[in-house]
DNA sequence: GCCAACGTTGGC
DNA sequence: GCCAACGTTGGC
């Protein structure tokens, strides 16, 4: 079992489009950084994955999920009407991986950044430092359960 | 809306 | 391979 956290902005998908479909697997596409891809390509059916709003009000983890489907070829990057097309990217050669995620919980209130900064298990995690823009992040279990324990 | 920090591109 | 220019991320 590894653990992950994963960014998005609540407008194109939040916990909630989980939490209201549980049953539903959602598409995770469009991440278009190769740090971030590279880590989907390492994460196992099963991994939970923490949910994070960005840009928005409210910035925090705010959930949790789990993959049920491991990295394959994102379709929208050879979709012409869609906003993370990639016209270097051919299908024979496909460059951008997508991966299924499915509802495991909502929590009862958000974990704002705030708050994680000041866990002390989180100082060295990418997401609570100045200026880091990785959205696909692996954290520890150690990491994990910090931010269960505030739940 | 601002802007610092970052990743990517492309000319050389 | 270097690095300036550019576009994007994401907190504030």
């Amino acid at each position: 079992m590894q653990y992950w956290l994963m960014k998005t902005e609540p407008d194109e998908c939040s916990i909630d489009d989980f939490a209201t479909k549980p049953d539903q697997v959602i598409r995770w596409d469009g991440v278009r950084n190769y740090q971030a891809r590279n880590f989907m390509r390492n994460m196992a059916i099963g991994d939970e994955v923490f949910i994070y709003h960005s840009s928005c009000a409210k910035i925090g983890i705010v959930g949790v999920v789990r993959v049920t489907r491991t990295a394959y070829p994102d379709p929208t990057q050879f979709d012409a009407e869609s906003p993370y097309v990639d016209k270097r990217s051919k299908p024979d050669n496909s460059r951008w991986d997508a991966v299924d995620l499915q509802f495991v919980r909502k929590f009862a209130r958000i974990i704002s950044l705030d708050e994680l900064k000041k866990l002390t298990e989180l100082t060295d995690n990418p997401l609570v430092q100045k200026g880091n823009r990785l959205s696909v992040i692996p954290f520890s279990k150690v990491e994990r359960d910090s931010i269960l324990a505030k739940v």
